[in-house]
DNA sequence: GCACAGGGCTC
DNA sequence: GTGAGCCCTGTGCT
């Protein structure tokens, strides 16, 4: 398949690349599966990613100096002003690619491609009135096209690349190509095609008269001005067709001629290979979710090689130490900031570190072996590490912390943190790696630059791979970078969300991490035995029911055994069928009792809880304890998140759940656990943010806010709000922080879509602030581009103005949903830096433990629980000053579970 | 070995 | 056709 695309090369001539992006997309379109790309959102994907794709191919293999996309203007041209008919089968657009095409352009302007349309024309007139120009300049010129009336142009100057399959595979159409397949000179080509007809256009040509007819006369009479003027001397029901459609035949030509004279913007030599715009590139890409095929280009381009605007390499001197001298190069260098990167596994309370370098900026950086430092050295590494007052710029100060823990260092001056002041400045992205950021920032590459041979400047072997090297440039891009993001993060008014919130959280996160919490081991194995007992048996059930084994976990062969075997009526349609999630096993049993779906989702239910455990088990440390580590620059939101293991997803609504929440205890030499949480945070937050008088007045009564709520609505007393009514409130209440719709309410709440309005109506008639500020806050996120929490840390939402309906509502749900879960992520950040600034103070043993969205855990102190529990509710319940109050209900236990309330 | 889909748990 | 996460298994691809 590459072998097409090895053509000759002459490497000292220009050489074109003409695109016809229409043709090209929507061969893509269905060269692709439609189900298999598309984003989380909706929009689907699969002809951006497709000519993407294809078009990255194309730049790598053959290596083009110029290149540009045409596209179709609109849907008149001049040819359906003289055929109305034209192209008329083509109206059909599917819905699917419709969108994808603005997509594209999105991409190609990001890559810097030129891509030109003009009204009443077709990409074709385009590529061919370029083309000749390329031709005449004497470029080489390759047009990729999936329409075959571009072969008229193709001469010894002019390849046309036509796909055969897909997009990926593209037959080179030369002159010695055009004639072995049609039998025509390809200038000749549309003659053939008037005689023939092009299905693809709807121009129906000769009935009865194929290519092999079309040629041969073609040949035989030298041209269509002949054959139609000697239509007469041709014998047979072929010339009696031709006869018959002389006319057909002649306007079908006029059409299929293109135009090589379209006035345009831009000539072949404005369109040169132009260095990519990654930050773009990446923006558009991060939308699309393409994370491989990003990859794969800029794989592709590990340096912008281009004179114009090429990244300038950056030389960092890396000076070569004489053992016992780091304590001088200090005091020459450390009267700034200085950036500080270190190699090593950055595990909590297991990490390591081999490496680690040091610079003030490119001009001078000093790379360590930690693994072999002379006592002086080490004495002055510490010194400066460990010195609050001597300031460091770091990229992931977590990390860096828990790595130079493992050898005893401490960590302190930290001003500057180059990845939490990324995530506040672009906080949609998944990862800040420092590459990337340097790339897009600084324009620089973090590769160390190899001098070789002379006197071996960056040849500073520390470990294998001149890992010296490599940490050395990236030490040299933080105070850089540092300055950079200081200035986006001014444009965003976040700088005290940097240094006052994020930056000193970072730290109390450290402690967090490292200090784990306490497990139960034997308690655990205990739970482990029992789940797989239950697995077990209810897995035996499940076959002795359908009297066979399956995999109970493979969706697949669920699906069999449902809608195959057991012939059970369809569930919701998912890409692979249709769905066995457990509201629809749920859904099926009310509809056909049959007891195996009982003990699949019995089996379902133990499966998790056992996996869980076992998860746990696996993550308990030496010391006993489990550390996860606390994500801070991933949810677009605020919020933090919980990774290896994540111990913000613990059971808790079932009893068997909760069982493994008593896991979880207090340690040696400690007291209890203590856990304290705010009730209804987002409600709380939508009653301030919103001002509404009516859901204020329901935080200040100290009613149970649902049943208040539901009194309002429903209009009844608070002690006649049934259950039910108040779950439906519940629902509706935090329904409406994430926008759900009607439709979705009444899904939820199983009632129809009428009552759900009606319940909503009654809802807002009763708080009409909540729906004007709900209103309110997609308006201004559209006009400013971003939502906003209480504390200024902003989501940019661009899709808010999206053409595209499902992107644009996903924006919308989330500019209602960002501000209320992002406000309360700032709140409990707040309450955490209190608290651990209060024990600190009081000089307490009691530490924080673990934080789940809306609740922290803590571990108490011999005699200190009294002490800790007012502190702990004094710092939370004053981390925000809202127009209502901030409830916190704490509890003790010696486990999470008795600890809970 | 990897990426994706389906499923499911939390707040 | 309600937001934000993490992680398991099965499956199909390379």
């Amino acid at each position: 398949m590459r072998d097409r695309f090895a053509g000759v090369t002459d490497t000292s001539r220009p050489r074109l690349l003409l695109i016809d992006g229409h043709s090209m997309a929507y061969r893509a379109f269905f060269a692709l599966p439609v189900d298999k790309f598309s984003t989380t959102s909706g929009q689907h994907t699969n002809a951006v990613h497709g000519f993407i794709s294809m078009l990255a191919t194309l730049l790598r293999v053959e290596e083009p100096t110029h290149v540009a996309v045409a596209f179709d203007a609109g849907s008149t041209t001049f040819r359906t002003e003289a055929l109305p008919s034209y192209k008329g089968t083509r109206d059909a657009t599917p819905e699917p690619f419709k969108g994808q095409v603005p997509l594209i352009k999105e991409v190609l302007e990001a890559m810097h491609v030129r891509h030109l349309d003009k009204d009443n024309f077709e990409a074709d007139d385009i590529l061919a009135t370029l083309s000749s120009q390329a031709d005449a300049l004497g470029m080489e010129v390759l047009v990729c096209s999936g329409d075959r009336d571009s072969l008229q142009f193709v001469n010894e100057n002019v390849t046309v690349l036509y796909p055969v399959k897909g997009v990926s595979e593209l037959a080179r159409m030369t002159p010695d190509a055009v004639r072995t397949k049609y039998g025509v000179e390809p200038h000749q080509y549309p003659e053939l095609a008037a005689l023939v007809g092009e299905t693809s256009d709807n121009l129906p040509g000769v009935p009865g008269v194929g290519p092999k007819t079309a040629a041969k006369w073609i040949n035989q009479f030298g041209s269509l001005e002949q054959i139609l003027d000697r239509a007469g001397e041709i014998k047979g029901k072929a010339g009696e067709s031709l006869r018959d459609h002389l006319d057909v035949v002649r306007l079908n030509r006029q059409l299929n001629h293109l135009l090589t004279d379209v006035e345009l913007p831009f000539g072949p030599d404005d369109l040169r290979v132009q260095p990519w715009d990654r930050e773009a590139m990446s923006t558009v890409f991060d939308a699309l979710q393409f994370r491989t095929l990003r990859e794969r280009l800029f794989a592709m381009h590990p340096s912008a090689d281009d004179d114009e605007n090429a990244a300038p390499a950056v030389e960092v001197t890396v000076e070569d130490l004489a053992p016992g001298l780091l304590e001088a190069w200090f005091a020459e260098h450390d009267q700034r900031p200085l950036g500080l990167e270190v190699a090593g596994r950055p595990v909590p309370a297991g990490g390591d570190a081999w490496a680690l370098a040091i610079a003030d900026g490119p001009g001078s950086a000093v790379a360590l072996d930690l693994t072999d430092l002379s006592a002086a050295d080490d004495t002055a590494l510490s010194d400066w590490l460990s010195d609050p007052t001597r300031a460091k710029v770091v990229h992931g100060g977590k990390s860096v912390w828990h790595e130079l823990a493992s050898r005893g260092y401490s960590l302190e001056g930290v001003v500057f943190d180059t990845e939490l002041a990324a995530y506040l400045c672009f906080p949609d992205q998944r990862s800040y790696d420092l590459g990337d950021l340097a790339e897009r920032h600084l324009h620089r590459e973090l590769t160390p630059v190899d001098t070789s041979s002379d006197q071996g400047a960056l040849d500073l072997s520390v470990g294998e791979d001149s890992e010296g090297g490599r940490l050395a440039v990236r030490a040299a891009a933080l105070t850089d970078l540092a300055e950079v993001l200081r200035g986006e993060l001014g444009d965003r008014s976040a700088e005290p969300l940097l240094t006052e919130l994020e930056l000193p959280l970072s730290a109390v996160l450290v402690h967090m991490e490292r200090h784990g919490i306490a497990m139960d081991v034997d308690y655990l194995r205990e739970l482990e035995q029992h789940f797989g007992e239950l697995v077990t048996g209810a897995a035996a059930s499940a076959y002795e029911v359908i009297g066979r084994e399956v995999n109970l976990g493979s969706p697949k062969q669920l699906q069999e055994v449902l809608f195959d075997q057991l012939d059970m009526p369809k569930t919701k349609k998912i890409k692979t069928g249709y769905t066995t999630d457990a509201a629809a096993l749920a859904d099926l049993f009310v509809k056909t009792e049959h007891p195996f779906l009982k003990f699949l989702l019995d089996h379902r239910d133990s499966t998790r809880l056992r996996q869980t455990v076992e998860g746990l088990l696996k993550s308990v440390a030496d010391d006993g304890r489990i550390h996860t580590t606390f994500q801070q620059t991933i949810a677009a939101t605020g919020r933090l998140s919980s990774t290896e293991p994540n111990l913000q997803n613990i059971p808790i609504r079932t009893e068997a759940g909760r069982r493994i929440r008593r896991a979880f205890v207090v340690g040696d030499g400690y007291e209890t656990l203590l856990t304290a949480d705010y009730s209804q945070i987002e409600m709380r937050i939508m009653a301030h943010l919103s001002g509404d008088e009516g859901l204020i007045e329901a935080f200040r009564t100290g009613e149970d806010l649902h049943n208040y709520v539901g009194s309002r609505v429903f209009q009844v007393e608070t002690s006649a709000v049934t259950p039910a009514m108040r779950s439906k409130i519940k629902a509706m209440s935090y329904g409406l922080a994430y926008g759900l719709s009607s439709f979705g309410l009444s899904n939820q709440l199983n009632i129809d879509v009428k009552e759900a309005s009606k319940l909503m109506e009654d809802y807002f008639t009763r708080f009409g602030g909540v729906r004007t500020y709900l209103a309110g806050v997609v308006d201004e996120a559209r006009a400013n581009g971003y939502t906003a929490t209480i504390m200024g840390r902003r989501r940019y939402l661009p899709d808010l103005t999206s053409d595209n309906r499902q992107r644009r509502e996903m924006a919308e749900r989330m500019a209602l949903n960002a501000p209320i879960q992002g406000s309360a992520a700032d709140i409990i950040k707040v309450a955490m830096l209190g608290v651990e600034k209060e024990i600190a103070v009081r000089g307490l043993r009691s530490r924080l433990l673990l934080q789940v969205h809306d609740e922290l855990i803590l571990e108490v102190g011999h005699g200190e629980l009294e002490e800790l529990t007012t502190l702990v509710r004094e710092q939370m319940g004053s981390a925000a000053d809202l127009l209502v109050p901030l409830d916190v209900s704490v509890g003790t236990g010696s486990s999470w579970h008795d600890a809970g309330h």
